[in-house]
DNA sequence: GATATAATGTGAATATATTCACATATACTA
DNA sequence: TAGTATATGTGAATATATTCACATTATATC
């Protein structure tokens, strides 16, 4: 388990995925080759990560799927749920909030949080809370980790907020980079990104085709 | 402009998104540092991305902004809008549908499709189409992008479909990797991976500050 | 106009990531 | 139980990505 940087870290999370995939379609025993395929790398990158964070399997026997999952989670931790709350309660906020696949991966959206006074819903099961009790919630509450997806203009500010008030890791979808101390981490979803990029090499693979013509 | 990869790609995207940032604060030149700084990487990487896609400017004169932009956008394409379409209307891609962040990238979402009749709504400005509709709308309108926000279960066998009738891009919010052929561009957003991924750095950095005390 | 300064542009050097390839151990077969 | 086939685990080799460092040249100053 040496640099345990974030490509290689996000592969094994993948990886579990795929593996608990299989565990549900019953399935008692691996190969790496199996979990290369469901992931799409290769079989050695499986077998070197898996080297990387001292999980083992048998040799000629693959790995068995219980005592791969047990010792990933170890590593990987997945002992207890995870409180987070949502900073920005717009489009994308909302649909955080209902979203459905956190919970099966222990992550607990415990309240939102916006400006506007007439989104609060403080009786809901998942609340909505008016801004200013952000920083006390996160405080009181012990809240670690936080989901920020208000308006550009207002997304730094909000992060130090949050920090200030004890959040050490933030999922922004704000399009830009904020800046942060090192020791918060800082993740970034950003659509019009992803799109752009998508538009990019589709018109690319065009341009090729067109030239083989 | 040699081998355009991904990661290169995106970064050009997001160094065009922070100089577009500056010019709207009325800069009218840069210098790659202050490019790098915006986006969170060296000043050499700039210039070296830059090299590789044949953008100059002036020694030690830094770079026009508007000069750049021009080049930075035939690179990167800008010219006309595109037209995408967003498969499945729940949470996620409703919110998709209402979020305001894609027009000013010129990308224009057209049409949504739910398999749910109750949520057809035709006369909206955006509709939404019954999921029949799919595959004919996609061919009669020459649609290129989609965006896929099904559920888990349905997200390769809609895939294929949508491929089949002419999508060459897809944007996949379903939390697992979806097979197709290389001829066809896809982008995951997994939003439980990437709290994962959130959690799992905490909790390194919580550690590594417990053994520092 | 001459000189000093500062930023670009890019090969070379370094660092990081992936793949190769094979010794090793184990499961299966007969 | 001996023999064989096959998957792991990991150093070494390769490929990819980033940073260094400096020659070059435009701008600013005197």
């Amino acid at each position: 388990m040496k640099k345990a940087n974030k490509i290689l870290v996000t592969r094994l999370y993948r990886y579990r995925d795929a593996i608990y995939r299989m565990k549900y379609m019953g399935l008692v025993k691996v190969f790496s080759e199996n979990i290369a395929d469901a992931v799409g790398v290769t079989s050695s990158q499986v077998r070197k990560d898996f080297s990387l964070f001292k999980l083992s399997g048998n040799k000629r026997g693959g790995y068995v799927i219980d005592d791969l999952l047990k010792k990933m989670n170890e590593s990987l931790g997945k002992n207890r749920t995870q409180d987070v709350i949502i900073v920005g309660c717009g489009h994308i906020g909302t649909a955080l909030k209902l979203y459905k696949g956190f919970e099966k991966k222990g992550i607990r959206i415990v309240a939102g949080f916006d400006i506007d006074e007439s989104k609060v819903t403080r009786d809901a099961k998942v609340p909505i809370l008016p801004f200013q009790e952000l920083s006390q919630f996160i405080k009181t509450k012990k809240i670690k980790i936080g989901i920020l997806a208000v308006p550009e203009t207002a997304a730094q500010q909000v992060l130090d907020q949050m920090v200030q008030a004890g959040i050490e890791g933030i999922l922004n979808f704000a399009p830009m980079r904020l800046s942060h101390q090192e020791n918060v981490v800082v993740n970034n979803v950003n659509l019009g990104l992803e799109l752009e990029t998508i538009i990019y090499f589709v018109g690319e693979i065009e341009k090729k085709q067109y030239e083989e013509k």
